[in-house]
DNA sequence: AGGAATATTAAACACTGTTTAATTATTTTT
DNA sequence: AAAAATAATTAAACAGTGTTTAATATTCCT
């Protein structure tokens, strides 16, 4: 049965050097100045071949955004030192913006793109798993802050939402180029100018 | 010179004809999937005539977008009567995420789209004025807050932008699809939850 | 070697934003 | 009132898009 396993494994080879031409193409001229046709090019192969591998255009990007959350896991192992859990929820702060303004496409694709996430929404399995991975890392880490006694009086659920919105607000403002609203000088440092108010923030909490 | 008068009239009349149809149609169907040709169908002229009145799609819905700035700006007048400073700062929050829950679709275009904002920088008038406005609002707000003996060390510009954050990142991350991630029973409400937990923290501010 | 199954492609469909030159319609001048 | 000039409008084309279909190569198995 040698054969069909090397079978098995070219057609995930293919499926592979498709999604390494998207990746490529995207990081250098974003999702959708990205076509079928220059993936296609890429690969040298002609534009049909793509959908015996992915159902469309956005099933491309929702695999190729899973390796962002890959990564972004990866960054956040190192927490796994710091004891204090509100020290830890700052470093994890810092870290999420680190990714983001690292990786701006990337981070776009993953939270703020509408394209990936209508493929999930329109596909059997109807949860967002990626996402729900790196949500449950906050969750348990403002429940692990509650234990040792912080956030008194707080929902949660709704705290870990509204700190997550505040790193992912500071990003995507960023990112989407809303921020010319503030002054000139600070622009080029705002979003981690943001990020130490919200770590005044939470010494009080 | 009442020749040249109703000229001017009609032509203005013309534009304000493919803004309406432009902005009925981008309400039901998006941005994106709203065409020149739907426009023009609209409006039963041809396709080409639109370019004589705006450069191009973007410049449309910045042209657009700006009617949601009057709108926000509208609902923000009532903030009038709220003297207490801290007060009236919450209240900007509960009239933010109401307005962003109630009109999605130009919320987007206002603070997440590339779309409009990409006309801003590639014209003469380089700042974002609509989404200043807004912004120094805000900031005028934190000022008075910090007047009031609010906010103790913390930098005003960056604590404005770290709060807008905060509201934006729990619109934004709703309208895009990512609260998906919070217990299930939750989701509904997420975004008013969100905001309530951010109340309890202000108030300890 | 020949038939079945699979992989790949060429071609078409129905769109998109935008530009061009040609055509109406209107105004101004003779 | 007729002719010339100006302005408004359009038809047609260009170069691209995502996606589907039917036809063609290629590989596999008996």
């Amino acid at each position: 049965m040698g054969i069909a396993d090397r079978k098995e494994r070219d057609k995930e080879e293919l499926r592979e050097r498709i999604l390494v031409a998207a990746k490529s193409l995207f990081l250098q001229k974003g999702v959708e100045k990205t076509s079928i046709r220059n993936i296609a090019d890429q690969i040298e192969y002609s534009p049909g071949i793509i959908y015996h591998y992915f159902r469309d255009k956005n099933e491309i990007f929702h695999a190729l955004h899973q390796g962002g959350f890959i990564q972004l896991m990866e960054k956040m192992q190192v927490l796994g030192v710091v004891r204090n859990p509100m020290e830890r929820l700052k470093a994890m702060g810092s870290i999420y913006i680190t990714f983001a303004l690292e990786n701006p496409d990337m981070y776009d694709l993953m939270f703020i793109k509408e394209a990936p996430i209508d493929h999930v929404s329109s596909s059997e399995h109807d949860n967002w798993k990626e996402g729900g991975g790196t949500f449950n890392y906050l969750r348990t880490t403002i429940d692990d802050c509650i234990k040792a006694g912080h956030f008194l009086g707080h929902d949660a659920e709704a705290l870990s939402y509204m700190i997550w919105s505040t790193v992912h607000g500071m990003v995507s403002l960023n990112i989407r180029k809303r921020c010319e609203v503030v002054l000139p000088h600070r622009q080029e440092t705002i979003v981690v100018d943001g990020l130490e108010e919200f770590y005044k923030i939470l010494d009080k909490l």
